[in-house]
DNA sequence: AAACTGTACAACCGCTTTGGT
DNA sequence: CACCAAAGCGGTTGTACAGTT
């Protein structure tokens, strides 16, 4: 925000598919000079294509950390679970997923998994009109998750199983559940107010956090109330939440190993040296974090992680 | 082999939210 | 407080490709 509007000689947008030499183009620049305001993106890199256009190909396409290829089963339950709380918050369901973005997430539930839901609904409405008097009914042993559609006018059809919440590795709200009427209780409502109410914080203060709390100084139950245990929802979201509060996203790297070989630029934000102990173990090496709108390049040797 | 159909996914469009002036 | 531009988001469309008739 606050960009100059003055660059603006409005040439004709190039539109439809990207070619390989527009994305080498954008990616390059972006990787070199940040993205910074996406409406001068463009004319700076070179490209007859709005910001807008940029911004959505960098996102869903070009993102270093993007995972690419078929869901895991495991990635599809967990969609599956979030939707059920959450509805089309296509943005708030990537955050669970990290590597993927809403609108691979959006478009997998419209050609695969909103069909699968209908149908196990069907199953299931044709099973209970055959049983209707069978007991069989709580007695559920489909693998399949449960699922009720976030479309139903009643709330309680919102709320997903404890088993399908454990099965996909995130919390149960109910384990700190503020009201008693769990039926009537609006999940969505939870989570966003979760994320509302929590400080922002920078990279550093978050590790610095992580570091206190592998000291076993704190347990789950004396962390500040308004800071958020990195484990606390699956993974990628308590991250993303400590840090500047929303649209970050760190490779999967921390938590399973895995980093990327890429350099971003920016690291001028901090300059310090931190402990790092309990997520990387033995030596080893990582250009960066990347996501939303901040850069970090950082590396990890012995356990200690520079800036 | 050509026409048709279905599917997956990339990209666009328009509305809403956010933040600066 | 109003206005404006940028960013974010979700719905929808367009396109490529595979499978079927």
């Amino acid at each position: 925000m606050g960009c100059k509007s003055s660059d603006k000689p409005k040439p004709k947008h190039r539109k439809g598919l990207w070619s390989p030499e527009e994305d080498l183009r954008l990616k390059s620049y972006i990787l070199k000079n940040g993205h910074g305001c996406w409406s001068s993106v463009p004319i700076n890199a070179g490209l007859q294509r709005n910001g807008k256009s940029c911004r959505l190909r960098w996102i869903n396409y070009l993102r270093p950390g993007l995972k690419r290829g078929t869901f895991s089963k495991q990635e599809e339950e967990t969609i599956l679970t979030l939707h059920q709380m959450l509805g089309n918050k296509w943005s708030q369901i990537a955050q669970h997923l990290p590597g993927r973005t809403d609108n691979e997430i959006k478009n997998y539930w419209h050609s695969y998994l909103k069909k699968k839901v209908a149908k196990t609904e069907e199953i299931t409405k044709t099973k209970t009109q055959c049983t209707s008097s069978s007991s069989d009914n709580n007695n559920n042993n489909n693998n399949e998750l449960e699922y009720s559609s976030p479309s139903s006018e009643n709330q309680a059809d919102r709320i997903p199983s404890h088993q399908s919440l454990e099965k996909t590795g995130i919390k149960s709200p109910t384990n700190s559940f503020p009201h008693h009427d769990h039926l009537n209780y609006d999940f969505s409502k939870d989570v966003q107010a979760s994320r509302s109410s929590l400080p922002k914080l920078f990279f550093a203060e978050w590790l610095l956090m992580d570091h206190h709390q592998a000291h076993g100084s704190s347990s789950a139950n004396t962390v500040e109330p308004n800071l958020v245990p990195r484990e606390g929802f699956g993974h990628g979201l308590s991250l993303q939440d400590a840090v500047m509060g929303h649209g970050f996203l760190m490779n999967e790297g921390i938590f399973g190993g895995h980093f990327q070989d890429e350099i971003v630029g920016h690291d001028e934000m901090l300059n310090s040296e931190l402990k790092f102990e309990d997520q990387i173990s033995g030596s080893g090496f990582v250009d960066f974090i990347s996501g939303g709108d901040v850069c970090i390049d950082f590396n990890v040797d012995n356990d200690v992680m520079y800036i």
